[in-house]
RNA sequence: GGGCGGUUAGCUCAGUUGGUAGAGCGCCUGCCUUACAAGCAGGAGGUCGCCCGUUCGAGCCGGGCACCGCCCACCA
């Protein structure tokens, strides 16, 4: 039913100036090649460099994963206590340990160098139980007296920690995991071949048998996981390739702190990538998946040389072997943190890179500001010499209705075709953005109604203004009536207020503001109150319509980002050759047509209409009756009409004393005498006074209250102290009217 | 262990410099009023998590506490 502008493929609003697919970046051979190329300049810079390091393993990818891959699950495990024999054969040293298996790779104990239980054993020598491998008992402030024994065992081959203990003692590093998670040849025979968990089994009870464990109690800890297998990872000591983030990171810190890429909103994301990049540590870059960008580095079996080049090198300088090519590849991280740049084929220095690069804008939630943005942040500055891009709103994450994330596993994802099916790609658009705000939200189908409402609504005002408004008059305000310049002023206002939603990125804020302005404003007072002049068939309508079209315009203009179908269709049928909406310009604010008399007119009428509706409804008059009245108020001259009309009285200027009056209703600078008919009970009018008087009584208590009080009369500023000495005198005459 | 965010109307959420709280939905009442019943008019409903403090005045500022959530971190 709506014309999708710009094919099919676009069906998501979005307007492209330009298109540059890059879907696979593994599959797209210039692509490649920049990889290539950044990994080669980073090895040759020394930035990256492959080293034998504890990594995060993750058995069910046989792969090694970076630290940001990795999440911590609470588990419960058991908390073994061991006995070692001190080699002296005065006594044992207990240590605690939720991996026993991994004993078998220990190659000292530790304890803290202030331990009074344990300093004299330090430098002493424990046997490790099952193996019978020579401890040394080691000083290190890493280990905490007050958990467990206070004794802890050092095994740098499986526990990052120990890892760093080790290389700190130049400790051994034995290995007894395999990257198969099976137990290796050095776990010895009993052990080698079994899965971890089987030899955790046989090595509790293999000590059991000698008498070694002490005691076991249940122990509950977070350990990490891998976000991609689920499985626990296992630390391991492995051959891997790292880049060296600190020298990349420094300028990238430097563009944030100078303004130069600001987050949105600043707080806390500014200060959360900050942290991390000025704590950052090395990468791990290479993985041992089959799928990825291949390490650009071939190793020549003849001479050990390893060669880093963009291209296969047909032979080894050495001259004897043909080089074997790594068979790892890159995270894929790796490459995406090429992004900006990479998808326009740099390194060539094509018009695309030139006209795109640096962008403007990355949208993105929080779980990626490190995985990519701070990496892209990095990678651009390094390659190019400029950032990627300026600004970075990050959205608020959307949860599932009852507050749970949204996820295919636990069924909690919601499928935005599906919405979009039932409410409108606009609507579903909208309701998007106006459910989104600084903070995590749980989806709300009820804001998409709301899109799909206002985009019904904004179809069936313009319906109005079409139908009855010149077609041959060009839009312009061309103001008549104290009306016109007011919807002339609020219009200005809201497209300075708006503008400035979208300039600083809350959209969310736009979307409402739009809606209350809009509907509000545009439909609620401004279409109703000009719907006389519109609908004289007598009267030269030039200057309306031309009014009418220029707001109806602007208000296309103001809500098209939001609502970019309905906008457009409607566009369509503005009166002129005008061309797409998409591609005309964003209003700029006229303070010519800020008006505020017409404004504190135009509020007064509407502030005395809906105080005259509320007393109908109070004293139950019927919807259709009109109650005279009688129009006690200045301000009310050119607006009488109107006020009559919407609050659906009979009204005159003036006092005339005669005549029934049978309630005094309150309006700006006076009031309206509502005289006696029919269409009102006067039992509810006289119920009605009553609750009326009893309100204004306890507001004027409160406002002499204040305005008795020394302290506030003293200090508050003066304006302040004025408003609530001209609020009292106002309180005060209504009150005089309705006594 | 550090850091950050949240706690406001039945529900989902706003609330920009401190000046007696707002929206949408839901609910109640009345309306098919000539753009729109996916609508119009009106209404009810809140000790702004708790306690102290600063201030003439606190949802907004400071301190503490309680829950909920997130991030970072090498605690067996």
């Amino acid at each position: 039913r709506l014309r999708p502008h710009g094919g099919d493929r676009y069906r998501s609003g979005a307007r492209l100036e330009r298109v540059v697919d890059r879907v696979q970046p593994v599959l797209d051979p210039p692509y490649a090649h920049a990889v290539q190329k950044v990994f080669v300049d980073l090895y040759d810079k020394g930035l990256i460099y492959r080293d034998n390091r504890m990594v995060n393993w993750d058995p069910g990818s046989r792969s090694a994963i970076s630290d940001l891959e990795v999440e911590d699950r609470e588990v419960t495990d058991t908390l073994y206590y061991i006995d070692y024999p001190l080699e002296s054969g005065r006594g044992s040293v207990t240590i605690a340990t939720v991996r026993p298996e991994t004993m078998l790779a220990d190659t000292a104990l530790a304890v803290h160098p202030d331990d009074d239980r344990y300093t004299r054993l330090i430098g002493e020598t424990a046997i490790l139980p099952l193996v019978g491998r020579r401890l040394k008992i080691i000083a290190d402030p890493y280990v905490k007296p007050e958990f467990g024994t206070g004794a802890l065992k050092i095994t740098p081959g499986h526990d990052p920690n120990d890892f760093e203990i080790g290389r700190t003692h130049g400790l051994d590093e034995v290995t007894v995991i395999g990257e198969d998670g099976l137990m290796t040849e050095a776990a010895g025979e009993r052990f080698a071949g079994l899965k971890v968990l089987d030899a955790r089994d046989a090595v509790v009870a293999a000590l059991e048998a000698e008498g070694a464990i002490a005691g076991t109690e249940p122990y509950e800890h977070d350990v990490p996981h891998s976000h991609r297998s689920g499985m626990r990872i296992e630390p391991l000591i492995s051959l891997q390739w790292f880049c060296d983030m600190e020298k990349l990171a420094e300028p990238a810190i430097r563009v944030v702190k100078e303004g130069r890429v600001r987050f949105h909103p600043e707080n806390p994301w500014a200060g959360v990538y900050l942290s991390w990049m000025e704590n950052i540590r090395p990468w791990c870059v290479s993985r041992q998946l089959w799928w990825g960008h291949q390490i650009p580095v071939w190793y020549c079996d003849e001479c050990g040389e390893m060669i880093a080049a963009e291209e296969e090198p047909e032979q080894c300088p050495c001259g004897k072997g043909s080089p074997r090519r790594d068979p790892d590849v890159l995270d894929t991280w790796f490459s995406s943190a090429l992004w900006p740049f990479a998808t326009l084929r740099w390194p060539a220095d094509t018009p695309e890179l030139r006209a795109f690069y640096p962008t403007d804008v990355l949208v993105t939630a929080r779980d990626i500001i490190f995985l990519w943005v701070a990496r892209m942040i990095m990678m651009g500055i390094e390659f190019t010499g400029e950032i990627p891009f300026t600004d970075v709103p990050i959205t608020s994450v959307i949860q599932a209705p009852d507050g749970r994330r949204m996820s295919k596993s636990l069924g909690t994802g919601i499928d935005p075709l599906d919405e979009i099916d039932e409410y409108g790609a606009d609507a579903v658009r909208f309701g998007l953005i106006a459910m989104a705000s600084t903070q995590d939200v749980r989806y709300s189908e009820k804001r998409v109604k709301q899109g799909q409402d206002l985009a019904n609504k904004l179809w069936n005002a313009s319906r109005l203004v079409l139908l009855k408004v010149d077609p041959d008059v060009e839009p312009a305000p061309r103001p008549e009536t104290a009306e016109d310049r007011w919807i002339l002023s609020r219009l200005e206002r809201a497209t300075e207020r708006i503008g400035g939603r979208y300039e600083s990125f809350e959209l969310s804020r736009a979307a409402l503001d739009l809606y209350d302005f809009f509907w509000g404003e545009v439909c609620d007072w401004y279409l109703e109150l000009v719907k006389p002049r519109l609908y004289d068939e007598q009267a030269d309508r030039t200057a309306l319509s031309a009014t009418l079209l220029h707001v109806l315009e602007r208000v296309l203009k103001l809500a098209h980002p939001l609502i970019p179908f309905v906008t457009e269709e409607i566009w369509s049928f503005l009166p002129g050759e005008r061309g797409l909406l998409a591609a005309s310009p964003w209003p700029k604010v006229d303070p010519e047509r800020f008006d505020e008399a017409a404004e504190g007119q135009v509020g007064s009428v509407i502030e005395a209409i809906t105080a005259l509706r509320r007393y109908r409804d109070e004293v139950g008059a019927p919807a259709g009756a009109r109650i005279p009245g009688r129009i006690l108020a200045a301000g009310y001259e050119g607006a009488l009409d109107h006020v009559a009309r919407l609050a659906r009285f009979e009204l005159e200027p003036g006092s005339d004393e005669n005549g029934d009056v049978v309630a005094t209703v309150a309006i700006p600078r006076g009031s309206v005498q509502v005289l006696r008919s029919d269409a009102i009970d006067t039992g509810e009018a006289e119920r009605r006074r009553e609750a009326e008087v009893k309100r204004l009584q306890s507001e004027i208590a409160r406002a002499e209250g204040k305005l008795a009080n020394s302290g506030f009369v003293s200090k508050a500023p003066e304006h302040v102290v004025e408003a609530e000495r001209q609020k009292l005198a106002r309180l005060k005459a209504e009150l005089e009217e309705l006594s």
